[in-house]
DNA sequence: TAATAATGTAAAAAGTTCTTTACATAGTAT
DNA sequence: ATACTATGTAAAGAACTTTTTACATTATTA
């Protein structure tokens, strides 16, 4: 599955790192989903889109 | 995590195994996340979504 | 040149989701 | 009463997600 979350990160000027923090997961999970390792649960794409202030759909793309 | 699914399957008149062909899953799958026995992937929930033609935070809530 | 920061890979372990199969129960209809 | 429909439980196995630890690479800075 797609996902933007690369770019939305980078248009906060914001690290991996930074944003692991602030979702409350490693730094391992940002980089396996950045690149599509896999996808993350409902629970984490949820909190993802919450931190953006936007929706689970606009930053991941079913495809 | 709570969610409507119920809710609007039974709004639909539609049968735990029907909703269950529609989104291409088998009776158990919806029957454990009706009962919140766990989340639905992410793929799951989005396609759950978009067969009930809404969002992902409009049927699942975080909390 | 050495140290630091950001990103990446790898692999094992633990936890979670989904399928398959089988059986139980309650309600309804014949 | 019997059959059927809808919902539920249980448990094993496969597949997937997340953490932890360790190390590599590239770019920047002291």
């Amino acid at each position: 599955m797609e996902n933007r979350i690369k770019e939305l990160r980078l248009g906060r000027g914001l690290t991996q790192e930074e944003l692991a923090r602030a979702l409350n997961v490693t730094r391992q999970t940002i980089i396996a989903i950045e690149n599509k390792k896999y996808d993350p649960t409902l629970r984490l794409a949820m909190k993802v889109a919450q931190f953006f202030e936007t929706r689970v759909e606009d930053i991941f793309i079913s495809s």
